[in-house]
RNA sequence: GGUGAGGUGGCUGAGUGGUCGAAAGCACAUCUUUGCUAAAGAUGCGUAGCCUUAACAGCUACCGAGGGUUCGAAUCCCUCCCUCACCGCCA
C-alpha cells in the first residue's frame, strides 16, 4: 500500500499518478486524508488521557501505600476510562476504515512506466530469434496432444469440470521434465534458493501480496479451513518475510519456487478458449526477489534475464513488452511481459509478467531490512514467472512438431525427458 | 483428535496487581585503556503511533492474539492461535 505520509504530502502527485491506471482515484484519495484527519485528532485526545489515566493511578498507588483516601481519585480516573474507551473507538474506527481504504488503492505506475489507456500501447521492447516457417499447415497442442495421447481435456472436464486438464504418458512426463528443468537452471545457473510452498495460505498472505481484499472472487477459498489455494507462488515465497526486518547485506533474497496455480478467472472472456491457454489450474516456476530500493530497477532487469533465458535455451521464438500504465497490475510499478511464439496459435502467448512492485507489497506485509545506517527501511520486492509451464508446453509442441506429427524436443531436454521424440 | 508443559526484547532468561518497556547474562555498536590475531572498563542498543522539530526531547501503545476484571494488568479471569512432549490416527 501506499505511504499515508506521501498522501498527505503530495494529494495532487498521487491522483495524478493513479490517474494514468485509468479511473479517477481522487474522490478515494481524499476519503482516506480526511479518515486520516480524524483518525489523528481521536488518537491525539486518547494518549493525552491515557496519559492523565497513568500519572493518577500511579497517585493512587502510592497515596494507598501512605493510608490516605484515594476514593476521589479512583472516581476521576474511572470516569477518565469512560472517556478513554469512547474516544478510543472512534480511533479504532478510523484507523480500521483507513487501513481497508489504502489496501484498496492500487501502486503508483514507475516513472519510467510508459503511459497509455490499453495493452494496445503496450511497447515492444526487444524479439529474440524468428518466427519459426513449416512446409506444412502447423497442428495446435490439442490436436498434437490427442494425436500422442498427451492431454485429455474430457477427462479434465470430468474430475474438475472445465478448462482443467489431465496429462497423460509423455504429456505427464514432458510437464515434469519442464519443471526440473527450470528449478536447476534457476537454482545452479542464476542462484535462486529452490523453495517448496504450501499451497494453499492465509487471507493474511494475499492480502500481503495485494490479492486480497479487491480480487477474492478470483481464488479459490476452502471455507472450512478459511484457507485460500494460491494463485502463484508468489504468495507463499514473498510472505516468507511478512513482518520480518532483514538485514542489509543479506539482501537481495532470490527464491524459485514451483508450485501449481488456482484461478477462477470468473469474468474472465478468454476462459473459453481452446487448450491449454487459460487453465483453472496450472503449473509454474516462480521467480521471487527481496531486495533494496536502490538495486530494485536493477534487479527487475536480470530477472527478466532470468526468465528469458528459459525461452533462449528451449529456442524458442518470443518478444519483450513493457506494460503500459493503463494495462499494469494492481500492485506493480513496473512490468515486462514475456511472450513466447506459438507456431499452432499462430500468436504470441505470454509465459512471463516479470514486475517490480517497489515497497507496495513491503508495506502490506510490514517486510523491513536495517540499512547501513542501522535504519529500518521497507524493502523492494519483485517476482516474475521462470516461466508458466501450460504455455510453455503449448509453445514446445507446436514449434518442434514435424510433418506428420511427432515432436523433436530441443537437446537440452533430453536428460530430463529421457530423450527427445514424441511420436 | 486427547493429555500435559510452555509462549517475555536478536538470543538465554528474571519478573504473580502499582515509579516494569521490563532485572541479569550473551550478542551487537561506539569509546577508553592495556596491547595484539585477545582481554578489561564505560556508554549505548526493540517496534510502531501521536505531537513537534533543523535536530533533540516528550507522550502513548506493544511481554503469542483477542476480550474481560480493576483507579491501575507482563502479572488475575475467559476464548483462540502457535510450539514442544506423550498417546491416538494416518500418506
Amino acid at each position: 500500500m501506499l505511504d499515508i505520509r506521501l498522501l498527505r504530502d503530495k494529494p495532487d502527485y498521487i491522483k495524478e499518478r493513479l490517474q494514468t491506471r485509468g479511473g479517477d482515484f481522487s474522490a478515494l484519495v481524499d476519503e482516506v486524508l480526511s479518515i486520516d484527519q480524524a483518525r489523528r485528532s481521536a488518537e491525539t485526545e486518547r494518549q493525552k488521557l491515557q496519559s492523565d489515566r497513568n500519572r493518577l493511578s500511579k497517585e493512587i498507588g502510592m497515596g494507598r501505600k501512605n493510608g490516605q483516601d484515594t476514593s476521589a481519585l479512583e472516581t476521576e480516573v474511572r470516569g477518565i476510562g469512560d472517556r478513554i474507551d469512547e474516544i478510543g473507538r472512534e480511533a479504532d474506527a478510523a484507523d480500521a476504515r483507513q487501513t481497508e481504504l489504502l489496501l484498496s488503492i492500487p501502486n503508483l505506475p514507475h516513472d519510467g512506466c510508459p503511459v497509455g489507456q490499453s495493452a494496445e500501447e503496450n511497447p515492444i521492447l526487444r524479439e529474440w530469434g524468428t518466427v519459426p516457417t513449416y512446409d506444412f499447415q502447423p497442428k495446435d497442442h490439442v490436436t498434437l496432444g490427442s494425436q500422442h495421447g498427451m492431454l485429455d481435456f474430457e477427462a479434465g472436464a470430468k474430475l474438475a469440470g472445465s478448462a482443467f486438464v489431465v496429462y497423460r504418458g509423455s504429456g505427464a512426463r514432458l510437464e515434469r521434465a519442464l519443471i526440473n528443468f527450470l528449478l536447476d537452471l534457476h537454482t545452479r545457473e542464476h542462484g535462486y534458493q529452490e523453495i517448496g510452498a504450501p499451497f494453499v495460505a492465509k487471507a493474511e498472505a494475499l492480502v500481503g501480496t495485494g490479492q486480497l481484499p479487491k480480487f477474492g472472487d478470483q481464488l479459490y477459498h476452502c471455507s472450512l479451513d478459511d484457507l485460500y489455494l494460491i494463485p502463484t507462488a508468489e504468495v507463499p515465497v514473498t510472505n516468507l518475510h511478512r513482518e520480518e526486518i532483514l538485514k542489509h547485506d543479506g539482501l537481495p533474497i532470490k527464491y524459485a519456487a514451483y508450485t501449481p496455480c488456482f484461478r477462477r478467472e470468473a469474468g474472465s472472456a478468454g476462459l473459453g478458449v481452446r487448450g491449454l491457454i487459460r487453465m483453472h489450474q496450472f503449473d509454474k516456476v516462480e521467480l521471487v526477489k527481496i531486495t533494496t530500493p536502490e538495486n530494485s530497477a536493477a534487479e527487475l532487469e536480470s530477472l527478466t534475464a532470468n526468465a528469458e533465458k528459459v525461452l533462449q535455451l528451449l529456442g524458442l521464438h518470443y518478444r519483450v513488452i513493457e506494460l503500459c500504465t493503463g494495462d499494469i497490475g494492481f500492485g506493480s510499478a513496473r512490468t515486462y511481459d514475456i511472450e513466447v511464439w506459438a507456431p499452432g496459435q499462430g500468436s504470441y502467448l505470454e509465459v512471463s509478467s516479470c514486475s517490480n512492485f517497489g515497497d507496495y507489497q513491503a508495506r502490506r506485509m510490514q517486510l523491513r531490512y536495517k540499512d547501513e545506517e542501522g535504519k529500518n527501511r521497507f524493502c523492494h520486492t519483485l517476482n516474475g514467472s521462470g516461466t508458466a509451464l501450460a504455455r510453455l508446453f503449448v509453445a514446445l509442441v507446436e514449434t518442434y512438431q514435424q510433418a506428420d506429427g511427432s515432436i523433436h524436443l530441443p537437446d537440452i531436454l533430453a536428460p530430463y525427458f529421457g530423450g527427445t521424440k514424441i511420436g
